[in-house]
DNA sequence: CACTAATCGAGACGGTACGTCTCGTCTTCGC
DNA sequence: GCGAAGACGAGACGTACCGTCTCGATTAGTG
């Protein structure tokens, strides 16, 4: 069906200002509130050219997001563990705390009913975040930081899986100073000692 | 504006008949295919007659997964908390490898751009779970299982929280064995001893 | 596929306001230039309330002539069948001088692609006044004015189809004069006498 | 603004290959299925080389018809206008029989929403043809066969406007037999004698 | 024989309208 | 007078073509 457009073809301009305006569409009026309809007519551009390049609002959102976040820039290493997941934790509550968090709700939530951009998600955002931090994890467990047993993929989960669930699930508001004390629970356990 | 209509003049059979059928198609076609309309089609019902009732579709099949499941039956207490955490854990993800959990994925991704239902979510779904699942704890902390100054609340999201990044990120698969593991972790803590 | 609704349930005032509508547009900007969602929007009306009950623009357009027009009146008879048909020859002419006739050439535009609106124009239009028109012409006949051996369906086509030749082709202005002329023509014969 | 290309310069395949596919197309699946798009790709032709040279598809199509019908013959003149009328009316009902026929009626149709297409299809298509007729006539207007105080552009229209009618209108089909039919009509009167 | 300029195939672009879909509200009729 | 049935206004969907535009890559006629 899809005749493959050429990617060399593709107009810059417009490309930039289709990513510029889904961001600022999703920003201001809520993801949700956003149609392709809306950002074609933003950017200038006709819907033909937003659905000759991405499948979906999602996927354009998604992208405009990488764009403006920017290539992932890793994980602090200053050889404390414990601080470093702290601050990366804080990281991303913090980010969370801005339109990020809305937008990225909003993502996740479309993925729910769409495989590819559940996909998408993952390799566009989410692994290859994850995977720097199973990299740094690794480092301290080869220090002795943390222990061996248990898989690094699983750690990583450990530590933001509560962020999430706070930020799908609005349990509670997201909270720094709370995701600080978690990775001490973490660490050392919720046993007495 | 709403003429706040009488629920003692609500009809039962159409109320269980609506239920039934927005169960059913939720299961059979997915949550988000789902539509108002289909639901009272399926019920042999006027839509007006469920929009009358409920506010919007995933409030229909929120109550009509409570009319399922039934009250929420409690925590196990068999005097370990560890076995009691791993057992109540590997019973939830058991219960995500149904229909429920589609469902439920798709009511949390709603959830997302409609604060009404997020609300709902929480009184009549998860709070009344996590408020077992809190007193339970508070047992185990005034055994000496539990460390005190950890917040229960903060526990259940600890236990929790990894659950939920994989229902609705989908990195990994729901799984029982991970889950037990995970009680281990948490109780023990991620440093070498 | 479609699901046939309904006519009792039809709202009367939107019908009518979609007519309105079709025909001060068809008027206005030129039967072609008219769209589906213009008359909604002129019409206050949803793009579906048309869609379900007319298959196209120009069933909507057709349907406003003759709502606009009303049930024909009948052709005259004053006893000269000549006099009679140089009259009515006349008012078709001077009716195609006004708006109608510019609609009218695009029902006719639009019927070489679409057979369904070709056996509308006939049977909701055309074919009610030519069936007038046969039977003013065999009262002719039976009066000895008309020959008896030419088909008064032929006879129709010979006053009206020059009229459309000027109307469709427009190698000459619609003249009132040279209809009258025609006439003449036509019962007397070409040759010399 | 449009900077005049120099017809030099044209490219006599790509030429021949848009008129080919064209007619190809447009007796294929129908006139009014034809775009500019499909003759271009089945020319293997950029769409631009069609704009440049053609203002429509309907540009193209008239030209294409010229290009395979040829020059106008002219018209028969074998001393008896009666017969050479019956014959050449009855050599365009036949034509308009093939695929000839659906064209056209969409190139009338296309022009009634066209001023400069209507403005073609005269000076291309018709008039010549007319003006062979006319010449015609007159010879027999001259002869003393055909009355001298009709115009013989009147008598052009009368003779193949009912022919137009039938094309256009589709009351009847199109029909050899009532076409010679006619000529006696038109020549003998509808008056009894 | 290179040079230069316009045409060429290809197809992306900004637009417009299409006909369909679903939403949540409003209306009608039958029980 | 309630409720099933479903028509309604609204508006986004994703598609199809329009006519314009921007690309190299031919392809002429010129110098």
């Amino acid at each position: 069906m899809a005749p493959a457009p050429n990617p060399d073809l593709r107009n810059r301009r417009s490309h930039q200002a289709i990513l510029d305006a889904a961001l600022e569409l999703a920003a201001r009026d809520g993801y949700a509130k956003v149609t392709v309809e809306a950002i074609a007519a933003a950017a200038g551009v006709g819907k033909q050219t937003i659905y000759r390049w991405w499948p979906s609002k999602a996927a354009v959102i998604l992208e405009a997001l990488n764009d403006r976040t920017g290539p992932f820039s890793g994980v602090p290493d200053t050889g404390d563990v414990a601080a470093d997941m702290a601050a990366a934790a804080q990281g991303v509550v913090e980010a969370f705390g801005t339109d990020l968090g809305t937008i990225w709700r909003g993502l996740v939530a479309d993925a729910q009913s769409d495989a590819r951009l559940a996909g998408d998600l993952l390799t566009d955002f989410l692994e290859p975040r994850n995977k720097c931090w199973q990299d740094r994890l690794d480092a301290a467990v080869a220090a002795g930081e943390l222990r061996a047993d248990v898989p690094t993929r699983t750690m990583v989960e450990l530590l933001f899986g509560p962020v999430y669930y706070r930020l799908l699930l609005g349990t509670d508001p997201l909270d720094p100073e709370n995701t600080t004390a978690r990775v001490e629970y973490l660490l050392n356990g919720l046993r007495p000692r």
